[in-house]
DNA sequence: GAGTGGTCTAGACCACGGT
DNA sequence: CCGTGGTCTAGACCACTCC
């Protein structure tokens, strides 16, 4: 079998598990198999199988060995993580005909107080401030609302926020290193009755997003106001 | 300093940044140096850099460093994980005056194919199915709707439901290895609306978890419906 | 007591960032 | 080019499970 990254060995792996392979025993082989299998360290292996636990396919128990979490189709949709760092815009992605999005508002502004105990951002700093309503389908689905960290973003124009300001960071070097994200549920308000399609619904999902660079230093506060019955959120916990 | 498990590293390391004493160079030092310090190995110094990058204090990037986060107090309310596995229950824990429970609905019944379709349960095997009300400081908040797998669960009575079933789980051997999740945003129905304090609101959080023992076997599907504007979830996301 | 995963050490080489 | 984190190997001992 030749040398084999761990990447090799967990799609293998990943193949085999959904395929059924192991499925008789609900047990991966032990690691000195697989070490042998595979002719690879047990540095790999392992994690190979740590990327496999945190896929939601298998759980490690000490003294055991690897067991096979159970995976209907219903239980396989939990694992379609939504752990990306592109914003709502890429949620449910496949399925969509039509994607537009409507600019509702584009200022630069300088961090205030209040905006600061709301955003995170200091006192002092100029930010562009982008109220944007993304319609799919012909449906007013999200409303994002959008702060960059002027200093630290390249330029923005209201050209680039009608297509995709990650793309447009992307493509001047700016990495967006982590997310920090907080769910809610919230009453709408004025603001989110105007421009969502809420139809009966008085309420919203907020999903706050603060991203930071590679540098550690945050770029962007962004609410993101969605209609109910539309969008999923999925989480994995291990013990 | 002697030996020290990464544990000690991480806790050391971690009390360090909250405490400021990197925050001049916003950088850890190499690891080189923190092998030298704790007298350790490279392996253990990294473990405790990981568990540090899934808390969202660090980012590591090859070739120049591990980057500290900015943490403010806004951003450092991202970093309180609500990954526990017990259930709506310790959500916002620490603030509870009060609380109760009110079990609405108790009852035994073999799984049906519209059951099994939506718990992910196979049809013919025998579940309870329970309905109860978390009443927060005096509020009808959270309305759990359960589904535990009979042969995989110790017994279960009425009285336990009004208790913990978590905390009567751990006493009877029942470990909780993983548990999926999927949140979403929904139309209030009928049973929310005659059971929770919505207020003039008419949607509701929805909480659906799916948990598995550490053989790998399904034993609950759980949706856990609560009423808007009390409730956080928290999500890191890292590249 | 045998089997298995968890932790840890001591090394090596590679890939990327910055100079 | 040097410094740094990422990957990998080969081994050791410990903690837990199960017979």
């Amino acid at each position: 079998m030749g040398k084999q990254t761990f990447s090799d060995i967990y799609h293998v792996l990943k193949d085999r598990i959904l395929t059924g392979h192991y499925s008789v025993k609900m047990r991966l082989p032990i690691e000195d198999e697989l070490i042998t299998e595979f002719d690879s360290s047990r540095y790999a292996v392992r994690k190979a199988i740590a990327q496999l636990a945190k896929d939601g396919l298998v759980y490690s128990v000490k003294g055991r060995g690897v067991v096979l979490l159970e995976h209907t189709p219903q239980t396989q949709q939990f694992n379609l993580a939504l752990n990306n760092l592109n914003g709502l815009q890429s949620l449910n992605a496949e399925r969509h005909l039509d994607y537009q999005t409507e600019v509702v508002a584009f200022q630069q502004r300088i961090v205030d107080q209040p905006l600061s105990t709301h955003t995170a951002f200091e006192v002092g700093i100029p930010v562009y401030a982008i109220q944007r309503v993304r319609i799919v389908d012909g449906i007013r689905a999200v409303l994002d609302i959008n702060y960059f960290n002027a200093q630290r973003t390249p330029t923005l124009t209201k050209t680039i926020a009608q297509h995709s300001i990650y793309q447009h960071f992307k493509k001047n070097g700016l990495k967006i290193a982590v997310v920090k994200r907080m769910l809610r549920v919230e009453s709408a308000n004025e603001l989110d009755k105007a421009q969502l399609a809420l139809g009966d619904n008085n309420c919203i999902g907020n999903m706050i997003s603060i991203a930071f660079n590679d540098e550690g230093r945050q770029v962007e506060y962004t609410e993101s106001h969605f209609i109910p019955n539309e969008f999923n959120f999925n989480e994995l916990i291990r013990n």
